[in-house]
DNA sequence: TAGATTGTTAATCGATTAACAATC
DNA sequence: TAGATTGTTAATCGATTAACAATC
């Protein structure tokens, strides 16, 4: 179903494309132009055609894209066809807002483990899964076969976790801890750090 | 100090590399040459040297770059010499994480205002900050002369929410919502949503 | 059929990388 | 001085945009 290659930077917009089409669809529509779907996304239109090209035809000319089939395709594309079960280390204030998030069990993502080495956080409930002690991460995340995992633990122990969650069978991390992660080449990072996403937009807000 | 023009992708790039720089300031390093730091930040010297040659001539031949002097430009740049006060509207789960989170004082930034609109949330204490009714949100925003907002509502109430923060004069959002924001060019956004982070690594998990 | 819009090719634009003279 | 490393220019690479024939 999918070519050779896609640039990184493709992949990164199909989610966005996804999301779009899924609010789109709430609303009542069927169809809709590579212009129409770019002026909801703040996209081009000649962007749109481009990106969705690369995996096959999915549109009709005078009409535009089917909704619901571009839904499905991307979907197939981004391997969203199933639920990918995640582990969550650090059960702090943010790690437990994570877990209680509804965003994730309506997008197909179940946080079915979650993890802390504080003794009065550990056999507590956060939403609806008891927290784990660290000293067992390791087996329990290679017992269910857990491939992503969110880090929620403080800077200083986020390299040492991670390791450990690679040792663990983990090939995707989303990291929130505010440091660069070091890990073997075949696992993929993502980091989120709302201080360093403040700071690009403190440039422009200039000096008055 | 600033030339004409740099590329947003320039800036997108500096507060990692001040993080890198204060990480190694804290490891009692004084001098450090754009390689080791591009090792650190999983870069290349090259793109770490053009970037910050668009800012002036920061570094010493034979020697690489003084790093408490280039923590110093950058805050410069960067406009990070000073306290930068922000407002949060959704005190749920997640913004209430957000608004105890460490990390922000220690780098200057400092959540003024809280609001939500539920009547149980509305006059308690979050951290050190009493949640406000959004009722009061364009005046309050106003009376402080804040420029920033993070945007932790729910989805359905993100778009208006904003255009009432513009309203208001704020000039950046980071925007938690999962949804796209429309607002007038002059507005920066910056958009955290870790589904659509997660959704892009599980297109390279594949099909196994 | 006429109008709209795709998929794709070619042109443009911008970002990254390589290379090296300058210089600490 | 010799070695190391910058700042910058030129070369390469890749991504975006424009344009249009194909076709619904």
């Amino acid at each position: 179903m999918n070519p050779d290659y896609v640039p990184d930077i493709v992949i990164s917009r199909l989610p966005g494309y996804l999301q779009a089409l899924n609010q789109m669809a709430k609303e009542g529509m069927h169809t809709v132009s590579s212009q129409a779907l770019a002026e909801r996304l703040g996209s081009t239109a000649a962007q749109i055609r481009k990106d969705l090209s690369l995996f096959g035809g999915f549109g009709k000319q005078g009409t535009g894209y089917s909704i619901f089939h571009l839904i499905e395709q991307l979907q197939l594309i981004l391997n969203l066809d199933r639920i990918w079960r995640v582990a969550l280390v650090g059960a702090g204030d943010l790690g437990r807002a994570l877990v209680r998030y509804q965003g994730f069990a309506n997008r197909g993502i179940e946080i079915a483990l979650v993890f802390d080495n504080h003794p009065n956080v550990v056999g507590t409930q956060v939403g609806a899964v008891m927290v784990r002690h660290v000293d067992t991460m390791v087996a329990d995340i290679r017992a269910m076969a857990i491939k992503i995992a969110i880090l929620t633990v403080p800077g200083e122990a986020a390299q040492s976790t991670a390791d450990s969650l690679v040792e663990a069978g983990i090939k995707a991390v989303l990291n929130y801890a505010p440091v660069t992660l070091k890990l073997p080449a075949d696992v993929h990072i993502q980091h989120i750090d709302p201080v360093l996403q403040l700071q690009r937009m403190m440039f422009y807000l200039g000096d008055d």
